[in-house]
DNA sequence: CGACCATTTGATATGGATCAAGCGATGTGG
DNA sequence: CCACATCGCTTGATCCATATCAAATGGTCG
C-alpha cells in the first residue's frame, strides 16, 4: 500500500567545509551555489535526503531531475515539487528537512553547506538577497501548487503540463522525467485519473502522446483555456 | 456565483517614507516591523490590497484578522492564508501582489514600506535574516496547506481546527473569526461539507460547538488521530 | 523470448458537490 | 421592545467526478 521505492543510499562528499572564497561585491545573478558548490552524482531513484534528517546542505540540479515528498501515516504520498536543471532544493527554515528528496533520473547536483552560505550571507548582503529570493520563488511555486489543488482533475493535469512546458520543453515537446504515479501524487489524483485525463486531452487534439513520457502540446491556446 | 464581497476602500497613511532610523546591531528577535511600522486601522470585510496591485507594503496584524485569496476566472476562490495577531503578510517576491488581502474583523495592522525594509536589509544583515525567516515560515505554512489539500474532508477540517487551536486558542477553546465560506475556500471544500463535518465531529464528541464560531476541542487526542 | 513493471482501459463504488429547504441568530424599522 | 427581514449555518435528497477494483496492453531489460 505504500508508494515508496528507492533504496536509501546517501553518500556525502568529504570536501564540504566552509569554503573561504568569494565574498566581495558579487552582484552576478544567481551564482552563489555555482561558485561554492561541490558536484555530486546520484543514480536514478535514489534518496538524497530523508524527512527529519538535519538540513545541512543546499542543492542545485545540474542535470537530471529530483522530487521532494512527504508521506502520511497511511502511505499517501504528497510530492512537494519537481526540480529540474537550474532549480535549487533543500531550502528549509528549520534545522531538519520536512520533505524527503529523491532522484527520478540519474542526476548531477551541486551541493553547498548551508551553514557556509548563511555565514556568507551575514557578511555579503548580495548573497543574503539571493537566498531570500530563492525562498520567495519557492513560496510562489507552493502557492501555485495550492491553487492547482482546488481545481478539477483535468485542470490540474493541464496546469501540470503547462508548468512542465515552461520549465522543460523544446518548442512544445515535453520529455517527462517522472512516472504517472509521481504526477498523480503531485496533483492529488490517482494514476488512473491522470492517465485517463491525458488520453482525453489527446482525443480532443490538445496534446499528443508520442510515448507516455513524451508529450507534444498541439494546442496551447486550448490548454490555457482548460487551465481555468 | 462569485464569492466576493467587500467594498474596496484602501486608504494609505501619508506618513510612510523610508524611515531613517534603527540600523545598528539590532539583534532583538522579530522586531523590524514593530520598530518601523505605522499603525493603521481597517473595518471588517475591507480590502487591504488587491491582486496585481504593486506590493509596496508589508503588514503585521496587531489585532483582528486578515485573509488573503485568489479568484479563478469562474469565481472559485482560494484562500491562501489567515493572519492573526503577530502574523506578517504582504510578502511577495515580485513587484505586484499575487493575492488580495481583506479583513475578516475590525483590524489594526502595522505597515512598513517594503523598499525601506529592503534597503535596511542591504545594510543590516540581521534585518535581512528576519525577512528571510518570515518568507521561510510562510513557505512552510504553504507546504502544510498543500499537504492538507490532499486529505479527506474530515482530515482537512481537523487540520484546520488544530492549526487554529495552535494559533488562536485559550485552553482548547477557539473563537473562529472566519465564516464557513472562508473555511471552505481555504480547505477546497463546500460550506455544506465543512458544516456537516463539524457536526459529525461534534456527534463523535471530538469537539463541541458552543456557537458556530466558538469551537471547544473536547478530545485533542482523537482529533490528532483523525488528522492522518 | 519471456518476465516484469508502467500505463491504459473498463466496470463499479463512493465521498463530496450540488440543489433545495429549514432554522436560528442578528440587526432594522415601526 | 417587538415583528420582521436578512444572513449565515445546518440538514436533507440526489447527483456526479473521481476513486477503487480489475484486467488488458505495451514497453523494457535480462
Amino acid at each position: 500500500m505504500l508508494t515508496q521505492n528507492a533504496a536509501p543510499i546517501r553518500p556525502f562528499p568529504a570536501s564540504l567545509t566552509s569554503s573561504p572564497m568569494a565574498r566581495s561585491g558579487t552582484s552576478s545573478e544567481k551564482k552563489i551555489i555555482e561558485l561554492m558548490g561541490a558536484p555530486m552524482n546520484f543514480k536514478r531513484d535514489v534518496e538524497i535526503y530523508g524527512e527529519n534528517e538535519p538540513a545541512d546542505y543546499l542543492y542545485q540540479v545540474v542535470s537530471g531531475a529530483v522530487l521532494t515528498y512527504r508521506v502520511l501515516c497511511d502511505g499517501r504520498r504528497q510530492i512537494g515539487a519537481f526540480y529540474m536543471p537550474g532549480d535549487v532544493f533543500g531550502l528549509e527554515s528549520g534545522q531538519a528537512h520536512v520533505f524527503s528528496a529523491e532522484t527520478i533520473s540519474d542526476t548531477k547536483v551541486l551541493v553547498v553547506k548551508r551553514k557556509a552560505l548563511e555565514t556568507t550571507a551575514g557578511r555579503d548582503s548580495e548573497v543574503a538577497r539571493q537566498l531570500w529570493e530563492l525562498t520567495a520563488r519557492e513560496l510562489e511555486r507552493a502557492q501555485d501548487h495550492i491553487l492547482a489543488l482546488i481545481k478539477t482533475a483535468e485542470e490540474r493535469v493541464v496546469s501540470f503540463l503547462l508548468e512542465m512546458a515552461e520549465r522543460a520543453s523544446r518548442e512544445g515537446q515535453i520529455e517527462l522525467p517522472m512516472s504517472r504515479r509521481d504526477i498523480a501524487d503531485y496533483l492529488g489524483l490517482t494514476i488512473e485519473t491522470v492517465s485517463r485525463t491525458m488520453t482525453h486531452l489527446e482525443s480532443t487534439a490538445a496534446i499528443e502522446l508520442r510515448t507516455s513520457r513524451h508529450v507534444v502540446l498541439k494546442n496551447q491556446a486550448k490548454l490555457r483555456r482548460l487551465n481555468a
